[in-house]
DNA sequence: GAAGCGCAAAGTGTATACACTTCGGAATAC
DNA sequence: GTATTCCGAAGTGTATACACTTTGCGCTTC
């Protein structure tokens, strides 16, 4: 049998999680200098990102530059752009002559992704709480809306990504894209973190939390906000198993493609 | 005369500020993921960054991918992709099948970017309040007499550098290396705002500010030294001329090249 | 039979090549 | 004299080519 073709054809199998994804609204947006002119890297990096994030690429996964390159009909010089995008992300880790592999973010980082994430947003509730409109609790009212129907459906890459969205609207509705951006990103690394780590999650409990604050928002109690703000990504941060030599569901799973 | 040699030579002369740059400490630091292999890329990330910091590269001068790629004598494919970092960090703006810019940050985004900074830093100093040890007081003390030394001997590049490595210091002292970058990224985006906007800047007086909040750490009062970090940041905030419609002195000392 | 060595295939890192876009100036029209 | 059009030079966007590193497998050796 033509060995080169079978170990192409498997690993080409292990990848086809990424293909096309026409449009990537909510987390994978990135860049905004180049947002106008949908590029090519572009797509490619809000392929792999969702493909990430919803659990179609495993972390630790080889992300060969060749075999991406055959996905999109792009050269490796787009690739490789895309993949240096990605890893400024944190979501691919790239190894100097050995290519990149989405990323393996460890137990240390993840506390402290989730410690900057408490830093961050336990300030912006308080913020919040004293420059906060009525427009501004509408669009967020909205947003839970739209959250409890996907839970409600059982949708599940829908209520991931708005879920996750819903903090980065919190932090748009301080008028600050900046801060948006910056959040956005945290955001995304702990859907990697969650998915290396996740076993049991509760997306009605969150989904609640999300509610409580808004009402605290609205009552403009900054100390509620503040407090259920911290509850809320400790009760994130706690559902992830985070004990020091179980880092691997992952390749524990990997191999398994029937 | 040669036209073609001559006008090289004048867009040479406006770049030559690049060179080589031995070693960049401090800001520069960027993906620790590749900080091992000093990458051709990398140094030309790191010479630019700091041509930017320095001053010696002015908001909206044209960074040609080929001038950077013979000053470092490496092909188009590497500056390419330093380019493409240097976006993403906000300090060049690309514009598509137009090439690479020297980022102008707006006025508005000088803002937000002030904005994020007070909410992060005043919710770390906070909680520094609580949690930080006599060794990382220590630290930060001798941190404070490098400023005032560089200061003293009107090093102006090195007061510059530790004047904002200051925050960044704040932030590891918390032991989060990803706040502490999150900071390093809003600081170097910061350096360009100043550069940009800046008329008035007290060395001194920064210097003096950074020593009142360490001691309001010391005593571990959270409320001085938050009140005292919102200051500070509203007096650096301050010195800039943020009125609309001075956004270049950036342009008009461009052409200004004898 | 196990461990170490070496070679070939695969893959990354960089340079070069080529197509297409943008920009500046000369020539033309008014 | 001013404005417009067109063309060439310069520069970016992508593909391809080539050198070097890594890696896996077969072979040798003990």
């Amino acid at each position: 049998m033509p060995a080169p073709s079978l170990a192409q054809a498997r690993s080409r199998a292990k990848l086809k999680a990424i293909r096309p994804a026409p449009a990537v609204p909510g987390l994978a947006r990135r860049n905004p200098a180049v947002e106008l002119t949908a590029t090519s890297t572009q797509r490619i990096v809000e392929s792999v990102t969702t493909a990430i994030v919803e659990r179609r690429l495993m972390p630790g996964t080889k992300l060969a530059e060749t075999q991406i390159g055959d996905i999109f009909k792009v050269s490796r010089t787009v690739v490789r752009q895309a993949l240096n995008q990605l890893s400024r992300d944190r979501l691919v880790t790239l190894e100097p002559a050995r290519g990149a592999f989405v990323a393996q973010p460890s137990i240390d980082e993840a506390r402290q992704v989730f410690d900057a994430r408490k830093l961050i947003e336990v300030a912006m509730v308080r913020e919040l709480c004293v420059a906060i409109t009525p427009t501004q609790l509408a669009e967020l009212r909205r947003h839970l809306r739209e959250e409890a129907t996907a839970v409600a459906r059982h949708d599940v890459a829908g209520r991931t990504r708005l879920l996750a969205d819903f903090h980065v609207v919190l932090a748009r509705a301080l008028g600050n894209e900046v801060l948006a951006q910056l959040l956005a990103d945290l955001l995304s690394r702990c859907s990697l973190i969650a998915l290396m780590y996740q076993s049991s999650f509760s997306a009605e409990h969150s989904q609640d939390e999300h509610v409580a604050i808004v009402d605290a928002l609205e009552r403009r109690d900054a100390r509620a906000a503040s407090r259920l703000m911290v509850t809320h990504l400790t009760h994130v941060e706690r559902k992830l198993q985070l004990h020091p030599g179980m880092r691997g569901l992952s390749h524990a799973l990997s191999p398994s493609t029937p």
